[in-house]
DNA sequence: ACCAAGATTGCAGTTGATGCAAAATTGCAT
DNA sequence: ATGCAATTTTGCATCAACTGCAATCTTGGT
């Protein structure tokens, strides 16, 4: 299955991939919404977004990839490259801070489409098992960050136990944003998600 | 669709749903490991496991469960009163651990099909992707078990953040463990993961 | 022994999803 | 502008997953 490409596509023919499959993902979400899923086929998906169903597999696996999409964070993502060659700040816990911005920032250019997603898998329940399973995406990503950031081909576990603190934060930030969605933007409650987490692991001298 | 049932069920309508959904699970389990995922129909798995497809579905809602299962933890879990209650220690990060240890302790009464299930979830990506959503589960249930300890009925995301550093300690000792299985079993990795999680989580003093 | 409740099952049907191959579109070199 | 290779779209046939309905069977309770 093919991802959003953020940068620009070179050709006509990447060019109209990506919108194709765009525009596939917002019909979608537009006839979810409009009418339920259980009402929404494959066949209306595609025939809104002027292609044939068979066209759809060629850019999704299932039904259910063109509602909960994987959107990938742009491909040029210098805050991963920072991150990997040790920066920005050579402190990891600040560094791990920064990527989580620069993850929620990506993410800001597809900000209806993420709120639709929400909305949608709040209703279906299968719909949010896979959103979780696109969030598992990132976290084997970030694994791959930590190994190369330690300078190893093959992740360890402290690599993993790395990048269940990257989700660990980034859902903490997103959960007290939702609670407030009014309120500050999901990164500025890094600072409490980074604080709970600390006390949860930190027991008491005996 | 209806999870194990740990306790002995009280009747034999009870007790007879709850070995045949264990069948259902074990005939797709070793199906799917002697024929391959695709070579493997619903109709097969009911057969070996001697009902008709359409009950099938009355155990399951798709195929995929069958083979990935929710394995509910015990429904009489002292642990999760006694963390409810406040307890045991009084020291939330002394009794997430327990909480963690029992979780992995009820689990190992299913040892063989949790082993299966992560066998065939790393030789199907889609599979993997509904092991992370029964994760999710367990998230949802623990996030409730905080707000319940806290008082509230409505969870806050603190207990969110405290549900997630559940998962993110379980996981992550789970992740050691199969670094070397031959090695602790995975309870005996927290002490690590916390203290991987708690330098993670602190910034250096100004 | 009888009846209610719950579960199993067969059947017909819809939809998701796939492999194959013909047709169309795009990229590139001349 | 043209020709050709590469890539993509598309139609079609097919299989399997999954569902609603209702008849039949099994279990629980009195």
């Amino acid at each position: 299955m093919q991802e959003v490409i953020e940068s620009p596509p070179v050709g006509l023919r990447e060019r109209k991939k990506a919108e194709r499959r765009l525009a596939l993902i917002d019909a979608a979400h537009r006839l979810v919404e409009e009418r339920g899923y259980d009402h929404v086929t494959v066949e209306d998906i595609a025939s809104a977004a002027g292609v044939s169903p068979r066209t759809f597999f060629n850019y999704f696996d299932t039904k259910d990839d063109a509602i909960v999409p994987f959107l990938m964070w742009p491909s040029e993502n210098s805050a991963m490259a920072d991150f990997v060659a040790g920066g920005p700040t050579g402190v990891l816990p600040t560094d791990l801070d920064r990527l989580i911005c620069r993850a929620l920032e990506s993410w800001q250019a597809h900000a209806e489409r993420i709120a639709t997603t929400a909305r949608l898998a709040a209703q279906n329940p299968h719909l949010l098992a896979r959103r979780v399973a696109g969030l598992e995406r990132y976290r084997v990503e970030v694994t791959e960050l930590f190994a190369a950031r330690a300078g190893r081909t093959q992740p360890e576990p402290d690599d993993v136990i790395g990048a269940l603190a990257f989700v660990h934060l980034l859902r903490g930030a997103i959960a007290c944003w939702e609670a407030d969605p009014g309120g500050p933007p999901p990164e500025e409650h890094l600072a409490r998600v980074r604080e709970r987490m600390r006390s949860l692991a930190t027991e008491p001298a005996p």
